[in-house]
DNA sequence: CAAATTCACTTGCATTTTGCAAGTACTTTG
DNA sequence: CAAAGTACTTGCAAAATGCAAGTGAATTTG
């Protein structure tokens, strides 16, 4: 092994064929990949946020560390939840978006939104625009996130 | 402090009421509680197996270590989403059962499974009858899983 | 009714994963 | 061409995890 870091192990972070997964249940092989407290944070913001750059997640209120979201970067990656490009006017940044196994996240993200308004006093207005958005029209809401998606990737996809 | 687990802050699990909340987000808070590769599989059992005691849990698949699952269960214990009493005929057991809050997660793990079911390949047969009665009658389906925890509430609660 | 077993944990300890601060290397900007 | 920006990596301390081995109360067995 010539230089490894501490984040990559040999064996890769998701799936393995040789058979690294604990059980064939769905919800574990899902926190397999989802089951800590940073990963589904970026995709979240990939998804209601329309964020796409490294430094836009740095950003976020819950203050993720570099090393941290490299880490999850590069497991999103090899999950096939989310792609790279580099950004087409400057070569030195890189751009992240959700793949289709990534956008459908969108309903397990939703009902977490929905559990959470109900269930957490902790949760404030900061996500009331969206959970008023979610419950007046839920179906428009899932439209709307798509289609903004869509029109980035119409932007900055070939 | 006289005698404490490592598994015990002394800030508590869950919630702090003086805001040890990373973000006022709601997927945030959630991480909070259920990010972790174990916490969402005992509420798994709990709704899809009908299971009810420390032993039953630990005969999961996944193997979840004993000072594991004693932590969660508190945690879970103390964002009240179970909640347990003593086996009315054993008293060195002990039942524990989802509050309103542990049964309003259904619709997270279902879209979990869901995603799971088409997204992750080595997800096999096992789940498959969960999967075929989600897929043919997803209301039904719900209603099932809640009739049953009812059933075993009219038995089990005074 | 003493001994073994069950049950729900706790404890100790090695390993792994985090969190944080400080680099590094390569652009891009002024 | 020096300063600033971008996407990382590295080192190290602290926390969480995984495993094996208790512990103590209650229940069952011989």
């Amino acid at each position: 092994m010539t230089k490894k870091s501490k984040f990559e192990s040999e064996k890769e972070a998701v799936c393995p064929p040789g058979g690294g997964s604990r059980s064939p249940c769905a919800i574990s092989n899902m926190l397999d990949i989802f089951g800590d407290k940073w990963t589904l944070l970026v995709v979240r913001d990939l998804i209601f946020y329309g964020k796409h750059e490294y430094k836009e997640f740095l950003e976020s209120p819950e203050g993720i560390a570099t090393n941290i979201l490299s880490d999850r970067l590069k497991r999103l990656l090899s999950a096939g939840v989310i792609a790279e490009i580099r950004h087409p006017q400057n070569r030195s940044r890189k751009l992240y978006y959700l793949t289709s196994r990534g956008k459908a996240l969108l309903p397990v993200l939703k009902e977490m939104l929905v559990w959470g308004e109900q269930h957490l006093p902790e949760v404030t207005d900061v996500m009331r625009p969206i959970f008023a958005r979610l419950r007046n029209d839920e179906k428009g809401f899932a439209r709307e996130i798509l289609t903004n998606l869509a029109a980035w990737e119409r932007q900055y996809l070939s």
